[in-house]
Parts: C-alpha cells; sequence; structure tokens
DNA sequence: TTCCTTGCAAATCGTTTGCATAATG
DNA sequence: CATTATGCAAACGATTTGCAAGGAA
C-alpha cells in the first residue's frame, strides 16, 4: 500500500509533463525508453494507471479506442480532431452549469461530468484548403 | 454496397429499439439469441457497427470500456451512475451553447461535442443509504 | 528484511476479420 | 445470378496480470 519511489514512474511523469499534446501509452513507453532502455510496456501501463488513480494525471478516453493521458489535471476541456486525431487544450470560460441543468428534474446525484469537443483543427483546416487529405483517426 | 434485408439485423434493431438502457453487444447478442440460436457475436458486432454508421443508432462511449448502443438517435444527454454502471437518459434543456464558448478563441471549427454526466443514480442513492454495498462499474 | 516495483511473457477482453456457405434481390 | 449477410473461428490491438527477480525504505 505504501508507495515506493521508482525512477521509472518519474520518467514517465517527467515525459507527461514535457508534453501540451496527450500522448498514449505507447507513445510515453517510446519515448521513455530512449533514457530508459529497459523499461518495459507493462511498467508503463502499470504506472499510467496509479497515477490516474492517485490524481496526478488524468486519463483522457476521447473515442480514438486509444487512452490518452495529460499531466495537467486543472480542470480544463479538450478538442478532438476528426481529421488527425490530435488532442487540444481549450482555453475557454467554465461550463458547469450543464451539470445544473442536467441535474434539474433527474433524481440522481450528478457529481462531475466529461465534455470532449469534436471538429477540425486549424493546421487540418489549412491543410484541406490546400487539397491534402490526412487520414481519420477517429473510429 | 447494396443493403440487402436481413432477419438478423431486423431482430438486433427490435431489440434496441425496446430497450431504454443501452446494451452492450453482448447484451444485445445474449437476448437476440434467445429468439435466434444460431446467431454469432460477430454477426451482431457487423450489424450494431453498420447500423450506427448509417445513423440508425448511436454508439455510446461512456468510459467503462465497453461500447453502449442506443436506438434513439434523437439529441440527447446520458447520464452514467459510477456505482453500477448503469446509463440512463437525461431530459434535459439544450446546452449546445458550450460549442460556441468553446469555439471562442480557438482557431480550428467546432462541430460537435460529447458530453456523458456522472454520479450516483436514484436507485443507487437509496441503496446506499440503507448500507449496500454494489461494486463499481467505471473503470 | 519487508514488500513495493520491475521486466518479461502470457493472458484477457472487446472487437474485427477471413473464409466458405447461406440468403436476398 | 450477382452480391450481401452469416456463422465460425482465428486474428487483433490495447491493456492487464502472474511470477520470479530487483530495488527502496
Amino acid at each position: 500500500m505504501a508507495l515506493k519511489h521508482s525512477a521509472q514512474r518519474d520518467k514517465i511523469m517527467a515525459f507527461l509533463m514535457g508534453r501540451k499534446d496527450h500522448p498514449t501509452a505507447d507513445v510515453v513507453y517510446m519515448n521513455v525508453r530512449k533514457e530508459y532502455p529497459n523499461i518495459s510496456l507493462g511498467t508503463v501501463y502499470r504506472n499510467l494507471t496509479l497515477l490516474a488513480n492517485m490524481g496526478e494525471i488524468m486519463r483522457l478516453r476521447v473515442g480514438d479506442g486509444v487512452d490518452h493521458f495529460d499531466a495537467d489535471t486543472s480542470p480544463h476541456y479538450h478538442f478532438v480532431c476528426t481529421e488527425c486525431g490530435s488532442v487540444i487544450d481549450l482555453e475557454m470560460e467554465n461550463i458547469d452549469t450543464i451539470q445544473d441543468i442536467a441535474g434539474a428534474g433527474f433524481d440522481g446525484k450528478i457529481a462531475g461530468h466529461v465534455t470532449y469537443f469534436y471538429g477540425i483543427c486549424g493546421d487540418c483546416s489549412k491543410e484541406s484548403a490546400s487539397g491534402q487529405k490526412p487520414e481519420t483517426a477517429l473510429q
């Protein structure tokens, strides 16, 4: 139960904190492995799950079938590009009122919500205007 | 390309329309099999995916790692009980303004959003008040 | 020395797919 | 007859887990 220190976990956490995008377990693995060649995918998954359960990081299920991870645990929203699949932080005003709206007339207790916005990101808008054709990442 | 009629697909669709909850592929399989003993899980998945792609039904990814399906394709929101895992329809006023809020200051184009509300459903609130202890369904 | 953590590989789980056969139009 | 759909089983991809060995407190 008592958590012990681990160099692998530190590297994973450090890597995640240095990224503004939202890497998948595999991306974390590929990158941490550069500095820590012996680390295993299992260890990456174990630590990501551990960190997420402790609330140190967030697990994002954006709908592409793969979990993404975010070291920024402050409340914020994400945009997912249906063209390139990138997951982007949104800076927007608080919309917590939607919970009150949802709770009106509902007999359970609403404790939270998860919202993902979808569409075409700025980069893909430009590209498609120039005739390119990236592939969709969403299932 | 041209769709042909299939008794299995009809049964799947009929079953889904007769449910107010939001069954998983396996639940659909188990139930349709009662009337159609030879149907295979693969056929259920194939048809659910087909129907979802045609827009006849909706695929819900509520975060428990399993896809749920909903024959009600009208715009509405869902509540997921973190206690029992049940997925419940919410009747609430439109919150599409959150897309405008999200889009302000974002350089991409927001085309849609997915929102799930979490908490304790009415039934579980009563149960926990009486000292019971159901298990969590969310990962 | 206790027991948490790792690496490795095998296992699991939900879902998809290839193929030969059956059903539809 | 041309094609789509099915059943079955094998294949998949992401994630989890058992186990023996390694490392932290």
